[in-house]
DNA sequence: CTAGGGTACGTAAGCGCTTACGTAAGCGCT
DNA sequence: AGCGCTTACGTAAGCGCTTACGTACCCTAG
């Protein structure tokens, strides 16, 4: 009898239908060893009390847990909002809850988060944004993630490796390769580079890229002019300020991310400095308000919503005996930011 | 002893502190009935093992859950998604986990979204967006809220009342009030607005605030042409098609919220209106990059981010005996995308 | 000196599930 | 008939906590 008032128990479920508590789980769980009629008649039960377990009382006794943790730099920040879309997603397709932290891109507040998701026992870690050169914090990080995996737990990275746990990686490098050969076809020779804090693997990657696009055409990376601020919109407007101010015969600036091209684009505008027309710009990870800037952005495409789904679709098979590694595709957009060179 | 290679557990602190379960708990609970120095000693060690209450085994256990469930329209919706970033920093500050929803705009699925979330045993609802002028689906979830707090629940509404809940609430009215003050102002007499949904409590409040400026001086609303489309960039866009078709004399929009002033502008530009010159236009919300916009967007302040903090804060108040209604400040911020009126 | 009342702690009964193990019935086989 | 095997179910022991209740002790008042 459902005590009055309360949500039913898998008790009043089995006593309504005559069977004893384990046959009743036995039945909800689809597991084997039951009949047909009796498991049906189990369900139909269930749904006419609208019973749904209880998960803290299911996860204690079962020992996992069905709710995935997702760490992001910033929850408002596009490029991360999109992909909590795409793992919020899936997760509710899977009947799985997504609890969501933020590391406010501080390495040792994010391993902080690590470790509290873990101690709340989460079943499924999920981590994005950019891995640290900081060797000390990877490495906790990568062992506290290798205890948790040994303790049953499912991890995934996105956009980040060196982790030691599948990971979903765009190509940054060949990102930075094609927004640099780009702009070098449009006859751009002093190239400017907003770039993100210098301790971020994904800063380093895309420049890797900008770099070697550069001495492929016989030129000398050594002319790049590279800026660090950080991936946000005011990182970019730091970063342009100083670029106008020490290297004013930049025709072209590389924003490392669209946070900080939005930036560049505001900066520039105010400045009274015309796009394309006296200097290009372009961003990387295609958010989706890129289209929608004056002059809309050129960029790498990245297809952040898809890669949440990924990774969350990794973390849900069961563990490879060495971490997988899933590529994701990349796009050059060509958009209104970017034109010939000016003439000089 | 805790076990080899798993997590310690309340009876191995207990163990090595030499006291019993009830005193350990009571310890680290920081409940009464526990010398001071027994109960530091107690959470020193706790601390030296690494501790962590089992969040499933205590929930269990005491019946209150320590999960903050929030439901949003779309995460990567910038209006919500700094509403998410204000309640997970507190709840972050407070010790709690927020489990993230979307409801995609879909009153029956938001419902579902609603009931899975009590299901799940969560102890505070949150629940964010606009309201639905469809009394069914309001008094659905109404009663499911009621049931919730009944229970020992506790939920808050975000931009949403009639829910029987408390409440942060912006003065949408008002807000219309503003922006069309605003336009008038500068000599508008031809006013679009492009509207959300139309079953929306949100536009039909801030579209009564734009009317009830123009009675004010001494205008018929009935002038006013009112699109209806969605709370989207893409919802702006069309909206703004339709207004340059079928009324070319149109001097101002007024967009319901951002993201469709982003459609808006993004559409003048393409069909090559200038803005302010020709077409002035005003958003409402003020997301972070409404500032960075070309030309950036006079819009309404809302204060999402704090916004998520209250409503976080009032549902970690014990409930009063009738639901509280926190109004939010709004503020017209007045950029590049408004101007005179054209002379004809 | 004892009754009464705090204080500090221990004991043990759950919370609502899962699951290892036990058992009874039914089957085919020798 | 007796054996073993499978199938379908029940019994009960936890999972790791919280908390009502019990108990020993000390202090004070009469």
């Amino acid at each position: 009898m459902p005590r009055a008032n309360q949500r039913p128990r898998l008790v009043d479920v089995a006593e309504h239908a005559a069977v004893s508590l384990a046959t009743a789980s036995r039945a909800l769980a689809g597991r084997e060893g039951v009949s047909a009629e009796v498991a049906d008649r189990i369900r139909q039960i269930a749904h006419e009390l609208g019973y749904v377990a209880n998960p803290y009382a299911r996860t204690l006794a079962s020992g996992a847990s069905s709710t995935v943790g997702l760490i992001v730099h910033q929850v408002d920040d596009p490029y991360f909002s999109e992909i909590a879309a795409g793992v919020i997603q899936l997760a509710a397709e899977q009947g799985l809850l997504v609890q969501i932290c933020q590391s406010g891109r501080d390495p040792d507040y994010e391993l902080q988060q690590l470790r509290h998701l873990i101690a709340q026992r989460v079943g499924i870690v999920l981590i994005s944004g950019s891995g640290y050169d900081d060797p000390r914090v990877e490495a906790a990080a990568r062992a506290e993630l290798a205890a948790f995996q040994d303790h049953g737990g499912r991890a995934a990275a996105i956009g980040r490796h060196a982790l030691g746990i599948d990971a979903v990686l765009p190509d940054n490098e060949a990102g930075g390769v094609a927004l640099a050969q780009h702009l070098m076809d449009l006859g751009h020779r002093r190239i400017a580079v907003a770039a993100g804090s210098a301790g971020l693997t994904t800063v380093a990657d895309r420049l890797a890229g900008v770099s070697s696009a550069l001495r492929q055409r016989g030129r000398s990376p050594a002319d790049l002019v590279v800026v660090h601020s950080d991936f946000t919109r005011g990182g970019g407007r730091a970063a342009t300020e100083q670029i106008l101010n020490e290297h004013p015969d930049t025709t072209a600036i590389i924003a490392l991310n669209d946070a900080m091209a939005m930036g560049v684009l505001s900066t520039l505008r105010s400045r009274g400095v015309p796009v394309p027309a006296r200097m290009s710009v372009v961003g990387f990870d295609d958010v989706s308000v890129a289209a929608d800037l004056a002059p809309s952005l050129t960029t790498i495409r990245l297809p952040m919503t898809e890669m949440g789904r990924t990774a969350l679709t990794l973390a849900l098979k069961p563990r490879a005996t060495r971490p997988r590694r899933r590529p994701t595709g990349h796009l050059l957009v060509v958009r209104d930011s970017t034109g010939p060179a000016p003439k000089t």
